[in-house]
DNA sequence: TATGAATGAGCGTTCATTCAT
DNA sequence: TATGAATGAACGCTCATTCAT
């Protein structure tokens, strides 16, 4: 087939992109490094150029999935012109992060790859701790809220939400409605 | 090979103790059939006759795993004895529920099975938050707590714990107080 | 299970007939003894009581199917009433010999099994050339034809049906047409 | 082992010709895909590069065997410097159409293999029928023969010679004989 | 005669990875 | 940088058959 040679950092994005996508729509072991290979339309030994083993280029995936997502709170949490009850307020609405257009989507939607909906849960989690904790830190400073240890209590907001989120029982509106109104009074009463 | 013959039950519940061992041991990919069935000291075959897959087996040695755990965070919170704040005490106190001696041991120490640790963790706290909003609930009547919405509450307790819990970084005397603190507080400011 | 003894010989049958059945449903290969075992309603071993291995089962299974239908055709050919042309005219008709009712119906219609198709078609053959011939001597000893080589007609005429029988692509009827059209010639201009 | 790269073609080639001579010898179920790829002296893993499954390599082989087999007679009926008494009589030697010398000469002769000769020679036969109508149809205008439906004069002396060719209990001599006999009479008593 | 749990060998298939080109 | 044919090891699974009861 004709050789297209392209930047090592465009094919590597390239491979990552394909990967993110097909392994959240089939799961790690029903896909292939030839499933990806394919899907980016190059040949299978390419991708162990770029990636040395079909478990690290997992393990990118995940991260880089979940860095995505994480970036489109982060943004809300950073905006500076919202009020931190502003910021509640979108942030809870999680369909924000989520968009059919581009190729993540369906890791949360496919009761296919629930295993890999898990992890991916777990690790936007622990990419967003930090970020709230400093989030609460400047809320605090700026007197709105007042709490000590703003690690635990970023914790406990950030992970506390999952087994809401996680809930299929639960339609879309009811989950942030119920995040909204606990993180409201968590926040609020905490004020000493 | 002698030949002995076990009640089917016993059988089945032999290849599930197995497997969780297994399986908490390398993780589901690194674990055969084979394996499982060596452990046991069966034909591999058999393990077929009360498992139908791999995927099916695995399932259910998570199942019964994480209902172990849960079990013995149960007896805890249903203990009338001990008052809120002693179940708390005794609640966040993780260690309790693990046992070096069983064969579950090692899924919660072993690095290199992090993926079922994470599905493991989530699965224990589904279990976990209708006992506790249950909890909860008599709590409140009791009159020493007041809130509102039991479940939601119950699921920031329980799923906002894994941020700490699962966060290697820090120690478990450390995970104990941090936990233990941010509860007390919750629960305690929540009442109206 | 309660435990159900029956005649060796009835027993025989009925896992024979069920073999048959499964058999030209699935396939050789895609049934099991214990799918067998099972519609018999019988412990897997029982079979190895009455037919020591699964391929002998099975010949006795094509070999009890060919009968079956070579049994129907037998009866017209040998019923002494009809004429030979008017055996011809039945004969051809081939759906006479196949019940939608029976077990065995599946076998000439399911394309999942045309091996076992093609082979039945040739033991059912088999079976018929020599009473064919014997029904082409009666005839001739009657002077409605005359001809040489019993044998060798009688294997021309049955087998040579198998082309047209095998053929998909001819409908029911064309198939009767074409044959009965055949052997009225054939038979006929054999007389010297 | 010393990596040896081949065009697809031929390789494919080579795994179907190994395919052949082992389903021949051994029969379907006796043949494993390990067998035909140790054989060709190849990766097993590579047979599925070039065929699905073993079914479907199953299936080649007795196609491209059957179209071997078929070629062989074609050359004969389409040789345009023999009359057709000529052809007859070469045509109903069968033998010409096998070779010790090559892989295939195994499967008429192996009792082992009766399924598969049973299948084969099915689909030689329906091989041969459009090319036995054509014949037929050009010695009819030619004049040497008259008669009206080709395809099923074709079938008929075609798949009639099954019983004859099949019946193990026949010498080859007297096979040809009989076939030859028979069809003199039918081709030359059919004309009008 | 009948059961059905257990065996054990083998098979088809997959796939991450390599390497000659 | 890129190809893709080839490797080879392992794995899940099936199943005919056996045997203690």
């Amino acid at each position: 087939m004709a050789r297209i040679s392209k930047e090592p950092e465009v094919r590597k994005q390239e491979i990552l992109e394909a990967a993110v996508a097909l392994f959240s729509e089939k799961g790690y072991e029903k896909t292939s490094m030839a499933d990806i290979a394919n899907k980016v339309g190059v040949a299978q030994g390419l991708c162990y150029r770029y990636f040395p083993s079909k478990e690290i280029l997992f393990d990118h995936s995940l991260q880089e999935y979940a860095q995505k997502i994480a970036d489109k709170m982060i943004v809300v949490l950073c905006d500076e012109t919202l009020t931190t009850a502003q910021k509640l307020e979108r942030f809870s609405s999680h369909r924000e992060y989520e968009n059919e257009d581009d190729a993540y989507y369906n890791m949360y939607h496919n009761e296919q790859s629930r295993r890999i909906h898990d992890q991916l849960s777990l690790r936007i989690c622990e990419i967003m701790v930090p970020v709230v904790a400093e989030s609460l830190k400047t809320a605090n400073e700026k007197g709105e809220i007042q709490i000590m240890d703003y690690e635990t209590v970023a914790s406990f907001c950030v992970f506390g939400q999952l087994g809401i989120l996680l809930d299929s029982k639960i339609s879309a509106d009811e989950k942030n409605k119920r995040i909204k109104t606990f993180l409201k009074i968590l926040l609020g009463t905490l004020n000493k």
